[in-house]
RNA sequence: GGGUGGAUGGCGGAACUGGCAGACGCACAGGACUUAAAAUCCUGAGGCUCGCAAGAGCCGUGAGGGUUCGAUUCCCUCUCUACCCACCA
């Protein structure tokens, strides 16, 4: 017979696929949907192996699901607006536009040839207007709802990309992307107020049973929920004595200036947040971060200012890396200030120190040196009081081997309480007091939107002098990015520089104005792609409820875990914002999630710098798309690692060959009839195989030991010669060896399905059905153990009862010298299992 | 420091709900086919000891303990490792 010829037959498929339109997606009501979302890509040249590994994974699920007979919806984009393509509009001095299009044109091809089943009718990328349009329009809507506001805040800067970064988008210190580190800047920036619903996303969890612990774990993390108390610390001052020019004492008082009395303010409070206010009779010390505004507020009552301003000074030219990795504390106190402890009514003096952290909580603390590492550190160095309130068993203040939990000690009233239980007691008291209240806390921060750069999408806001800010009108929207620009290396962006796009009317006052020269953070375009591919075309709506509400949420997506904490918990957010916009009906967008691992070659990330590179191109050429979607899912299951090995890839290169040269045994006729029990047997492996395959892909998402499954079958099919005379069974176990393959290898199968004579696509057949009848056995093999370990095996019939196995097992040739001259204790059977007997 | 996983042959990885550890594949060895090689087909194989051999015995899922008739699986302690977060009060 003829050989595999992997290229032609891979592209013909493709093509009549494409043709037939047999992946496209329509709604349909009377039919139940199934939504396969993977992560779309950012075009950034070529397709790498992670990405193969992503679709290949993405596209079992749709293959499986359609041949399951769901209304499969499996569609593909482009992430492809940000900042490579402006690196490479100023290095090659191309057009970022340009760079894009023709970098979506060459990875579109590669997808091509992965024959991959997209519906490529809902293709969008989000650097069109017809796109970005809706960003915009959702970014008005969520202004006038109060959702979008402006401040000037210290921003993560990253001096190499010239741009603003969100907190989640620094790591260590270090931009996400190129890895400069990252430095602080004050400038006036949009945000989004996503702490609104740091509560839902939270509580959101409880819907996202199908997502990995993993990942909701790094999520509850990152948004950081922590329960406690904010209190508030009395401030008080040295009294003062303040001399005038003149050398003469001034005293400055209510009932006006003698020159005999003492200055007096009105009472200033400290507000600290705490997660264990039961500690409160021990805080000997307060620390405030160097940005805290009461610095500068009492920057006349610091005795020391100086020292401080120096101290302020200095932090803040430390990134936050720096600060955070150097573990040796330093801080200033403030002479002059001190803060009232209101559980002892004892004075206690106040630092200022960096590792207080300015974006947490009040940017102030209340310190308990003698239950606290960090203020145990820092009391130490610097002198202060430590007061024990918790006596555990090892309690040993001064070696730092301090307790969390244990009995409530030097605290009045609370004495002898058990600290747990005195988290809720201290606190009740405190709030009795009026010294403050129970609250909670969140680590998460508003998301910043703005980027000063210039392929993105441009925030619809114009500045006019008359009437401040004021959005574009929904009608003139898009608020599209002029072509005509100029791009230099100074930092600024360039729509600034470009007068025919700044120079505007407002839309209120008719009068002259000026547009927002900021563009919006990609993830903004990432964050509702999935609702926009079920109505992509839409140019009245950003997408049509109906539609939109029939396909999602999405049933199952795939993606890298690196976007566990970015793009998951603003695309969670976004589709909340949708909901309350009316605009969809679930709460979540996402029911299931798979993580895939990452595609390594020698243990070690695939990268450029490495040089570790295997391109997708070369390895389609030689073996085909089939080869290399078996073996990435073959090689290890989807969520784990995988190393590419060009040994393995072989394997499955041969394996495809072995199937489709199974043809010819299905095909050669034989004069001996096969055996009833050969027959049997090859049957019962064929039912077992589809119950294996259905439930792995199903269920498990083993992909790995599917195949496998597959793979016993074919060897079963070459260990069956009697081919021929079986009444057609060797052809039906070719067929479901074929359907059970399709969503691992289309091109293969479709070839092989339709040389034997099939008129259907097999990626719209319909998958195969085991049935239990062929499955099980009149008898069972058994192993039979004494004390534990195996001594031998007896064919049982499943129907036996235990008493009849028994005098089986007992007189059994290989068994019976083992239990020789030894007392049985105990005989243990679990049916058509085990049998296991305990001797003495 | 906090969180979440993981550790099984030479390698990638299997093993249902506590029930034959090592499926499947790679690499390896032997055989068939061939003038020869490749390809293909068939067979073998966790380790150690004994045996010419068929085979027999012991050990074996990171380490130590526990529960159990029985543990890769459950519990405790520890070691190593990957990823995420991290002076988060």
């Amino acid at each position: 017979m003829s050989d595999y010829i992997v290229n032609e037959i891979e592209k013909r498929w493709q093509r009549l696929w494409k043709e037939n339109k047999v992946f496209h997606a329509v709604k349909d009501s009377a039919k139940e949907k199934y939504y396969l979302l993977v992560m779309f890509p950012y075009p950034s040249g070529k397709l790498h192996m992670g990405h193969v590994r992503n679709y290949s994974i993405g596209d079992v699920f749709a293959r499986f699901n359609r041949m399951q007979g769901k209304n499969v919806i499996h569609p593909i984009g482009w992430d492809s607006f940000g900042l490579p393509a402006e690196n490479a509009a100023i290095k090659h001095n191309i057009h970022p536009k340009k760079w894009t299009k023709e970098n979506i044109a060459h990875m579109g091809e590669q997808l091509k040839m992965l024959g991959i089943s997209y519906d490529w009718d809902r293709e969008i990328a989000t650097c069109d207007p017809e796109y970005y349009k809706w960003n915009q329009w959702f970014f008005i809507r969520m202004y006038k709802k109060g959702l979008v506001f402006r401040k000037s805040a210290n921003v993560n800067w990253c001096p190499s990309c010239k741009t603003v970064l969100a907190n989640e988008q620094v790591n260590q210190g270090k931009c996400w992307r190129c890895d400069s580190t990252v430095e602080q800047k004050e400038l006036i920036q949009w945000f989004i107020k996503i702490t609104d619903y740091a509560d839902e996303l939270l509580d959101g969890h409880e819907e996202l049973a199908g997502w990995p612990e993993q990942v909701l774990s790094m999520q509850k993390n990152w948004i950081g929920k922590s329960y406690g108390a904010e209190m508030d610390f009395k401030i008080d001052f040295d009294k003062k004595i303040k001399e005038s020019d003149d050398g003469i004492i001034v005293i400055k008082s209510p009932y006006g200036s003698t020159k005999a009395t003492l200055e007096i303010l009105p009472p200033k409070t400290l507000k600290i947040f705490t997660t264990r206010p039961d500690t409160v009779f021990g805080v000997t010390f307060m620390v405030v971060s160097p940005e805290h505004q009461i610095l500068k507020e009492f920057k006349e009552k610091i005795k020391n200012w100086r020292e401080v301003e120096e101290y302020i000074t200095k932090s803040a030219s430390k990134s936050n890396i720096e600060r955070a990795s150097n573990k040796e504390k330093t801080g200033v106190k403030l002479e002059g200030v001190y803060a009232v402890n209101p559980a002892t009514g004892k004075n206690i003096p106040i630092f200022t120190a960096d590792y207080v952290l300015t974006g947490y909580g009040t940017g102030a603390i209340m310190a308990v040196p003698a239950h606290d590492q960090r203020d145990w550190d820092f009391a130490k160095k610097y002198g202060i009081e430590i007061t024990e309130v918790i006596k555990g068993e090892n309690s040993d203040i001064e070696k730092s081997a301090f307790e969390e939990e244990g009995v409530i000690v030097n605290s009045g009233q609370f004495n002898g309480i058990k600290s747990t239980d005195a988290i809720d007691k201290i606190s009740l008291w405190v709030e009795e007091k009026g010294y403050g209240k129970r609250t909670t806390n969140f680590k998460l921060r508003e998301w910043l939107i703005s980027r000063q750069r210039y392929w993105g999408t441009p925030i619809p806001m114009i500045h006019c002098p008359k009437c401040g800010i004021v959005p574009v009108d929904e009608k003139d929207l898009p608020v599209t990015l002029p072509e005509n620009i100029k791009f230099t290396d100074d930092g600024k962006s360039p729509l600034q520089g470009c007068e025919e796009f700044v120079n505007t009317k407002c839309p209120k006052c008719a009068g002259p104005a000026k547009r927002e020269t900021d563009t919006m953070d990609t993830f903004v375009d990432s964050s509702w792609y999935y609702a926009r591919y079920t109505d992509p075309k839409n140019d009245k709506k950003p997408f049509e409820s109906d539609i939109t509400n029939y396909w999602l949420p999405v049933d199952q997506y795939v993606g890298g875990i690196e976007h566990a904490c970015m793009h998951l918990i603003y695309s969670r957010f976004w589709h909340k914002i949708m909901r309350d916009l009316g605009l969809v009906n679930t709460n979540e967008p996402f029911k299931n999630l798979l993580t895939q691992g990452m595609v390594t070659l020698g243990g070690s990330a695939m990268s450029k710098s490495k040089g570790n590179i295997v391109s997708p191109d070369e390895i389609i050429e030689k073996y085909g798309a089939d080869t290399a979607r078996l073996f990435i899912l073959f090689a290890a299951p989807p969520e784990k690692q995988l190393d590419w090995s060009d040994d393995g890839l072989e394997g499955c290169w041969r394996f495809i060959n072995r199937v489709w040269r199974l043809q010819e045994l299905v095909k050669t006729k034989s004069e001996i009839p096969a055996t009833q029990e050969a027959k049997e047997a090859l049957s019962r492996s064929m039912h077992l195989c589809i119950k294996k395959v259905t439930e792995d892909i199903g269920k498990e998402h083993q992909f790995n030991t599917a195949i496998s499954s597959v793979m016993e079958l074919v060897n079963a099919m070459y260990v069956y010669k009697h081919h021929g005379n079986d009444e057609g069974l060797s052809l039906k176990v070719y067929e479901t060896i074929v359907l059970l393959l399709a969503p691992f290898t289309p091109h293969l199968c479709e070839e092989i399905w339709s040389l034997l004579g099939k008129k259907e696509f097999v990626s719209a057949a319909k998958w195969p059905q085991y049935e239990e009848k062929y499955i099980k056995q009149d008898t069972v093999e058994v192993p039979v153990q004494v004390n534990g370990k195996l001594r031998g095996k007896i064919f049982v019939n499943v129907s036996s009862n235990e008493q009849e196995i028994k005098d089986c097992v007992i007189n059994d040739e290989k068994i019976k010298p083992v239990l020789e001259g030894r007392q049985i204790v105990k005989f243990i059977y679990v049916q058509n299992k085990i049998i296991n007997i305990v001797v003495k």
